[in-house]
RNA sequence: GCGCCCGUAGCUCAGUGGAUGAGAGCGACGGAUUGCGGAUCCGUAGGUCGGGGGUUCGAAUCCUCCCGGGCGCACCA
């Protein structure tokens, strides 16, 4: 990483010069125009407050200090700018160790070995998974690549109610499928789960079991709970498979209160002084942690809210052991967000292992149209039926390609379009065509001969060159960034951006040429870009095809 | 009414806690191929960065007010 080197040049500088500072102070960026260098940096301007130096005189002593033998020039400019200009083998030194080390991330890693769960989707097992979900299957699944790719040990879960009165809900709704699959008039419950889903699953229990169960007791419910509960969580699983997303770990609801966990926090709450009761129900004192009102706890009929168990959960969490967990839940829950980070404050829980990325939610336009969607009312767009559509890349590319706060938007007909229109197909034409360059050149042979990793690079001058060379540099970097601020959307700005120059560098010039040399060096370039872009699409989930 | 998020080109959106011409894709218009895959590339048109104020040497970016949109303000999850 060119940007991290220049950074601790100038950082050995002002340390020289008495400078105290955070290396994570100095601002080393690329400029917009690149008459300013290749870097430049704002340290002058930003310290000369401090001396009785104007911010030109003090880069000019900064600059006069630095050794020049990776720089071919270093200039103030403007207000009192820094700009380096680079020597090329300084450049070209980052594609050798790309090359040699076939990494690249450029070996870049966290200082200690942190542990992060990551709980998503976790929608309740009482229908399909949704476009809604589907965004943050994706999101969810992404972050755990990155994560894991720097080092981390990293856990995913899906958590779910299976009991309460959501269960009984789906039990009611599925019985009376059952009974109109037996034929019965049978009108779907009051608050029931109205869309077809259920259908199928009642007309399979009724051509099992016949009128087993045509009376509603206990052991009915029992039974349609336990075999609703199964199925949909089957269902579930198999539309997150169709996305390529598998959990670590499925935790049940019923397991908190089984182990007494509720009781416990219950109870961790009170000592600290955390509850009150009023009106037959148990407060959690929210308010006073910082959240706009306090929160029911528990109802006066002596149910639990949803607050309650997932106050054990996260308890349940820090009791495993994890140093953080991170949780990615809808807008929705913006306000459940607020009082479970009162309760955790009220339990004393370290104060950052509870980290929550809201996302916005998904709206699908179709020749402008817009729709909304509902669970509860049987209006919705699954999650399998866009798979099944788009396929697993175009899906997944889009559903990675917007930051978590911004709605997203999902262009039906632009993902439909199998053609140049589409991103996705961009980024992987660019990898097929490497693919097919080392195809040509029976590339096996080629390596045996002149080890791409020990080419030399000198050849490589042309500004398309050296802005990939750049690129492929700044690749560590921007995965950093994602993984900082939970964004899956930067590996798609940047992937586009790094196809567009390869394709306007493959544009320009012929790979293999009459020239040895040239020919290997952009070999080694190409091989340079295919490991990235490989390396990424890989960590969006994204296939990586050899030909298309 | 209060809180969170969003407002950048006709459309969908990037722009890593400021600085040195405001970007991409799609759409519109016009071009490029007897040579490594044209699913590509080049050019043109198109923007008071929602609006007003403020801080600063400098603001799309920070502060504030206003306007517009989404979500929330349950003894639902």
């Amino acid at each position: 990483m060119i940007k991290r080197e220049i950074t601790r040049v100038l950082a050995e500088r002002l340390e020289e010069l008495n400078f105290e500072l955070d290396r994570n102070d100095i601002d080393v960026e690329e400029p917009s125009n690149d008459e300013f260098g290749d870097f430049a940096s704002n340290v002058a301007l930003e310290l000369a407050a401090e001396t009785d130096l104007s911010a030109r005189d003090l880069a000019s002593s900064i600059v006069e200090g630095i050794e020049r033998e990776l720089f071919s020039s270093i200039t103030v400019a403007g207000p009192g700018f820094i700009n380096f200009h680079l020597e090329k083998d300084f450049l070209t030194d980052s594609l050798s160790q790309l090359l040699a080390s076939s990494d690249p991330l450029g070996g870049i890693s966290v200082d200690e070995k942190e542990t992060i769960q990551i709980e998503f989707v976790s929608s309740n097992p009482t229908g399909p998974l949704t476009v809604g979900h589907c965004r943050q299957a994706v999101l969810g699944d992404v972050l755990a690549s990155l994560y894991r790719a720097l080092g981390y040990e990293v856990e995913t879960e899906y958590y779910f109610n299976d009991e309460g009165r959501q269960m009984n809900i789906l039990a009611r709704t599925l019985w009376a499928r059952y009974k109109q699959a037996l034929g019965e008039e049978v009108e779907i419950p009051e608050d029931g789960y109205k869309g077809e889903y259920l259908v199928d699953i009642g007309e399979d229990i009724a051509s099992e079991h016949g009128s087993e169960y045509s009376r509603w007791n206990d052991e009915t419910a029992d039974f349609f709970k336990k075999i609703g509960l199964e199925e949909m969580i089957g269902r579930i699983k198999e539309d997150l498979d169709l996305l390529g997303v598998q959990f670590d770990s499925w935790f049940r609801e019923s397991k908190l209160h089984k182990e007494g966990k509720v009781e416990q926090v219950l109870s961790a709450l009170d000592e600290r002084d955390g509850t009150y009761e009023q009106g037959g129900a148990l407060w959690l004192k929210a308010e006073e942690e910082g959240a706009p009102k306090d929160a029911v706890l528990v109802k006066s009929n002596g149910d639990p809210t949803y607050l309650l168990p997932d106050i054990a959960y996260h308890l349940d969490k820090l009791d495993r052991g994890y140093d953080r967990a991170l949780v990615l839940l809808g807008a929705d829950h913006q306000r459940h967000v607020e009082n479970m980070k009162a309760a955790l404050r009220v339990l004393g829980f370290p104060r950052d292992f509870y980290q929550v990325l809201i996302n916005q939610f998904v709206s699908l336009s179709n020749e402008g149209e817009v729709k909304r969607m509902s669970t509860r009312e049987g209006e919705f767009v699954t999650l399998k039926s866009l798979v099944e559509d788009l396929g697993k890349d175009v899906v997944r590319y889009f559903m990675a390609a917007r930051k978590p706060e911004s709605h997203l938007e999902f262009d039906y007909e632009l993902a439909k379009k199998e053609s140049m229109d589409n991103p996705v197909y961009y980024l992987q034409y660019a990898h097929t065509r490497i693919a097919s360059i080392f195809e040509k050149t029976e590339y096996a042979d080629l390596e045996e001969s002149f080890p791409l990793k020990e080419v030399d690079l000198s050849e490589l001058g042309k500004d398309e060159e050296i802005e990939l060379v750049k690129k492929l540099d700044k690749f560590p970097e921007m995965i950093e960034i994602a993984a900082g601020d939970y964004g899956s959307h930067h590996l798609v700005s940047y992937g586009e951006d790094l196809a567009s120059t390869f394709h306007q560098f493959y544009n320009k010039f012929k790979v293999l040429t009459e020239d040895d040399d040239i020919s290997r060096a952009r070999l080694a370039l190409c091989r340079g870009v295919q490991l990235v872009l490989k390396k990424l699409l890989n960590l969006l989930g994204v296939s990586a095809p050899e030909k298309m």
